[in-house]
RNA sequence: GCGCCGGUAGCUCAGCUGGUUAGAGCACACGCCUGAUAAGCGUGAGGUCGGCGGUUCGAGUCCGCCCCGGCGCACCA
């Protein structure tokens, strides 16, 4: 016996391929990367599409500081998968990366090294020069990084935001602003981190929770004005002496070191106020305050004998007049509609110089705007203090503020004043708040406001050219316009941007500071002008395009003259003009990438506006932000098609990745440990539009899937290894039905796969392949052409038939997965039998379309299949149920006899009664009578399917050494007694 | 405080416009095979579908309220 089974074991067709089992990621991954360098497959790519429609990703620069670590890199991996499936689709679909190298991070980081500040000896050029070697350092390390995860690109030219052709277009852009007059200067409250020194725009900000004092002052009411309600209603009264005596109105604020900036007190036209006597320490006082918030107070600052003396409107207060508790200057009582009894008490210190809303409140009623604070966050000093806070020469600083605030940092300053006001009486209580303040993104120092003068991109302009605002409307509203225009992946997208745009701020893009590109704007020394000109503007971006940005920097060897253009010099002759020492806002330069790369690159400026956006979606408030206002503001349309975003990446815990808390590694040691392949498999098999956890553990157990996968086509290509397609594939009508019904599977595969992709959902692609693989494929398919693959003579119509639909599916696999694996896939292809015209990288392929070749949807056919299967598993149960038993042992050994109704029988037979036996795995498949077997000995119904009867027995009859059927007609040929018919034929006298 | 998203088996998630016993993969248990072999196949157990109430003949699926998690906006004086 065994001397016969060897004798035929040779003649079974067994998988052969070299592809191996272990995917061996870490050592192969590297040696692909390396191949694809020396063969340039990124430009043979650009080459074979070449003249195609352009689909183009124009990417987001991540800031040249640090390691990539995980998120970054699954940036650039989701990237990577949009682009190779645009190009695999056969669009022309160029990757240029890009890095963001300009401001404050890495001029901290420099400035540190240096001690903190720049040495007094050291040139702003000099400076300039250490951050652009960091900078490099580090665009250098992340390019290598990012390469790791077998990303394709232009690496060897990406784009850089301190190239000076890129500076000279984000000047370009500001020159075009301000052409159209989007660009005022002007002074106005704006955030200021006195950490970096610099004011900060929205999206500098981030709000962290932190303790402030809450403190309750009264600020003694003076005078009132002649027409004055309020002042009427206590003259009335005949205690009016005593209350005239210890009257106040009660203020509260969370920021004393803003008190000395106070001008005003805002009070709510509509909402009742109460005049209130009290006792306090024994001491007899009144004040003002809204009423629903007395009691409040009342209970926190423990008042005792508390007395409603009157009630009144808040209009009521007009004319009323106070005397700042320590500065002795005459302040009003004015009014303001964000006044609220909410907290508080309905009578809001008012200080233009660091408030937005008071600032708008001192605009209107014309207080004058005070802001003491210098640009370190500490109060000025001597004269400069008293002129800041606007005092009169002749203020005496008899009681001693000035002296105790006198170069004070804010923060510092705070429980100075606190102490101060309790000594001299003005402070009515005072507890500590939690409450969330915005800090400096970079510094994480609390942020203040303070009324500086800045330049500003007005969002509310109206640009006067008639061909690109025909309707004349707000760059809001065309904002908001070009907003709707877009297609938002998620789709929530588009409501989170439109509300930051409806309610943001003009654009305070200046910074004062030294890494950066600079506002090329000038001042005549002597009049304080500013000189900023449609020529002015043309010179200097000339210049910087020629020379980059140090020219502005570059005081000896650029001095303002040779940076102004001949007429404005002549213009000014006589007085001195200066280069202003403003930087633009980061966010301007990333944002103006759209002008730098997509419209200047000579690879790309056909391509404009870029088909996509792809950046975590912290970026709606940062780069889509931006690039929306300056593209929509020089170009008239959005800079992008679609905009898709993913959200962060956090531990298992679901904490935000950070260095500080070790959950975060570099991504170019991840693909090395655990290879690029399976990280990318990992972050395409889940949704990434909500937080992506990530950690070894949880990559490691998405090589599950990814072995599957692997495996299942290493069966495939196994049984292709005498296979040539040229010679050997079956035409449509040849296939059998099991693999026609596997390629209508196939193709509604590639449908559902187009589908997701198409929609940028991947981990519903990967789901599907997934599914495919395990099911279709590896218990259904593979599990039941086993035989024929194996037994049948190697050139026999049936076998080659299953080679044709192993090969088709096997293509179509390895292409549907290169976007994702882009190593295992061309390490695939190169084991996949060729057509002629076949490229010699996957990534050259196309991407496969439903209805190719041999494949069609054949609904019918799937229906009967699925019945089948169905079928087959009740008789697998009944099965299992009887090895389980020891009753039987393998399929082959058993009959399965179905009883059911005749409808049921009839779709059965109909796929073939002599063919169930193969597509159950077993010897042999009788289909009989429900009615008939129902009730009889050895049958049991089925459990899924109504009106069915299962009956599994041994078989009797013998089984073929070669192929374990038991057929019947084993022995029939003289020459192989062993073996069956089919089997006997196939050997033929080759043994 | 306002808004958005999510809460389905131990884990990761599917469940479209409401419709028969809620699915898949992994893990687990039990078997088979030893001709995909550091593979393959089969069977099984496991879920009050966050909670409560409502609409409906019928709700995981629609509505309301609540709880939990994540995020965004406003955070004000």
């Amino acid at each position: 016996m065994t001397d016969e089974k060897n004798r035929y074991k040779q003649t079974v067709l067994l998988p052969r391929t070299d592809f191996p089992m272990k995917a061996d990621l870490a050592t192969r991954e590297p040696a692909r990367r390396k191949k694809w360098e020396e063969m340039k497959l990124y430009d043979l790519i650009r080459a074979a599409r070449k003249g195609a429609k352009p689909w183009v990703l124009h990417d987001g620069p991540p800031y040249a500081n640090g390691d990539a670590h995980t998120g970054t890199g699954m940036n650039k991996i989701l990237k990577d998968i949009v682009v190779k499936f645009r190009t695999m689709q056969g669009f022309d679909s160029p990757y240029v990366p890009g890095w963001d190298c300009h401001g404050l991070p890495i001029e901290h980081k420099v400035l540190a090294d240096l001690g903190g500040v720049k040495p007094p000896n050291m040139t702003v050029l000099e400076l300039r020069q250490r951050c652009l070697d960091y900078a490099h350092g580090f665009i250098d390390k992340q390019r290598n990084q990012f390469k790791s995860t077998g990303t394709l690109g232009r690496w060897e030219r990406p784009y850089l935001t301190i190239d000076p052709a890129y500076e000279a277009n984000v000047l370009q852009v500001f020159a075009s602003l301000h052409e159209r007059g989007y660009i005022t200067r002007a002074k106005r409250p704006v955030h200021w981190s006195w950490a970096a020194q610099s004011a900060l725009a929205e999206a500098e900000l981030e709000y962290e929770d932190r303790q402030d004092p809450s403190v309750y002052v009264r600020f003694p009411v003076s005078t009132c004005g002649k027409e004055c309600k309020f002042r009427e209603i206590v003259e009335a009264r005949p205690d009016r002496e005593e209350i005239w005596g210890t009257l106040a109105l009660l203020i509260w604020t969370t920021t004393p070191w803003t008190l000395p900036a106070n001008v005003a007190v805002a009070a709510s036209q509509g909402a009742e106020y109460v005049l209130v006597r009290y006792e306090r320490d024994g001491k007899r006082e009144h004040m003002v305050l809204a009423q629903a918030l007395l009691s409040r107070v009342a209970e926190k600052a423990k008042l005792q004998n508390v007395n409603v003396l009157e009630v009144f409107s808040g209009a009521d207060l007009k004319g009323v007049g106070y005397s700042h508790p320590f500065l002795e200057t005459a302040c009003p009582v004015v009014f303001a509609d964000y006044v609220t009894l909410e907290d508080g008490t309905g009578l809001v210190h008012t200080a233009p110089g660091h408030g937005k809303e008071d600032f708008e409140t001192g605009k209107r009623e014309k207080l004058p705007v005070v802001c003491p604070i210098d640009e370190a966050g500490k109060f000025f000093t001597g004269d400069r203090l008293k002129k800041e806070l606007q005092l009169s020469p002749a203020f005496e600083d008899t009681r001693g503020w000035l002296k105790m605030l006198e170069g004070q940092n804010v923060l510092k300053a705070n429980p100075l004043i606190v102490n101060k006001l309790r000594e001299e009486g003005w402070l009515l209580h005072t507890e500590n708040i939690q409450h969330s303040y915005p800090h400096c993104w970079r510094t994480h120092a609390p942020v203040i406001f303070r009324v500086t003068e800045q330049w500003f991109v007005q969002i509310d302009h109206v640009d006067p050219d008639k061909a690109m605002n025909p309707q004349g409307k707000t760059l809001r509203a065309r904002l908001l316009d070009a907003i709707h225009a877009t297609k938002w992946f998620p789709a929530w997208g588009e409501n989170r941007i439109s509300a930051m745009i409806e309610n943001r701020p003009d654009w305070c893009v200046s910074r004062q500071r030294y890494w950066g590109i600079p506002i090329p704007a000038f001042r005549v020394k002597e009049t304080g002008e500013v000189v900023l000109t449609r020529e002015t503007n043309k010179r200097v971006v000339e210049l910087v395009r020629q020379h980059g940005s140090n020219v502005w920097f570059d005081d000896v060897n650029w001095p303002a003259e040779k940076l102004l253009p001949p007429e404005v010099a002549a213009k000014y002759k006589g007085k001195t003009l200066e280069k202003m020492g403003d930087i633009f806002d980061v966010w301007f330069e990333a944002g103006s990438s759209f002008q730098a790369v997509m419209r200047e690159d000579a690879e790309l400026k056909d391509k404009f506006p870029a088909n996509m956006y792809l950046e975590g979606d912290d970026q709606h408030r940062g780069w889509f932000q931006v690039s929306l206002i300056l593209s929509v503001a020089t170009t008239g349309v959005s800079p992008f098609k679609h905009c898709l975003t993913c959200a962060f990446v956090v531990d298992e815990k679901g904490e935000k990745g950070s260095k500080s808390k070790g959950n975060m590694w570099p991504i170019d040691q991840g693909c090395k440990d655990l290879g690029a392949d399976l990280i990318r498999y990992y972050f395409a098999s889940l949704d990434t539009s909500s937080p992506v956890p990530v950690t070894y553990k949880l990559i490691q157990a998405a090589g599950d899937g990814y072995r599957k996968v692997r495996n299942t086509f290493r069966a495939l290509a196994g049984n292709l290894f005498d296979f040539d397609p040229a010679r050997h594939a079956v035409t449509p009508d040849k296939l059998q039905q099991l693999d026609r019904w596997v390629l209508s599977r196939a193709d509604a595969l590639i449908a559902a796969v187009t589908a997701a992709v198409d929609r940028y959902e991947f981990h519903v692609a990967l789901r599907e392949i997934t599914q495919f693989c395990n099911v279709t494929l590896s218990a259904q398919y593979i599990d039941v052409c086993k035989d024929v693959l194996y037994c049948e003579a190697a050139d026999s119509p049936k076998r080659r038939s299953a080679q044709t639909a192993c090969w088709a599916v096997a293509g179509l696999l390895v292409r549907m997965l290169a976007p994702v694996l882009v190593h295992t896939s061309d390490e695939m292809w190169e084991f996949l039998p060729k057509a002629p015209g076949d490229p010699q990288s996957v990534h050259l392929a196309s991407w496969p379309s439903s209805g190719d070749g041999q494949r069609h949807i054949d609904l019918d056919l799937e229906r009967r299949f699925d019945l089948t299967f169905k079928v087959k598993a009740e008789a697998d149960r009944v099965l299992d149920r009887m090895r389980k038993e020891g009753k039987v042992g393998k399929g082959y050994d058993t009959i399965v006899t179905l009883g059911a109704k005749p409808d049921l029988l009839a779709e059965l037979a109909s796929l073939g009664v002599e063919r169930l036996a193969e597509y159950f795995n077993v010897s042999g498949v009788i289909l009989g009578d429900a009615m008939h077997h129902a009730a009889a000995e050895g049958y049991e119904p089925a459990v899924d399917v109504q009106g069915l009867f299962v009956k599994v027995v041994p078989s009797a009859d013998r089984a073929c050494v070669r192929c374990y059927r038991r057929t019947g007609d084993v022995g029939n040929s003289a020459s192989h007694p062993e073996l069956c018919g089919r089997c006997a034929a196939a050997v033929g006298d080759s043994v």
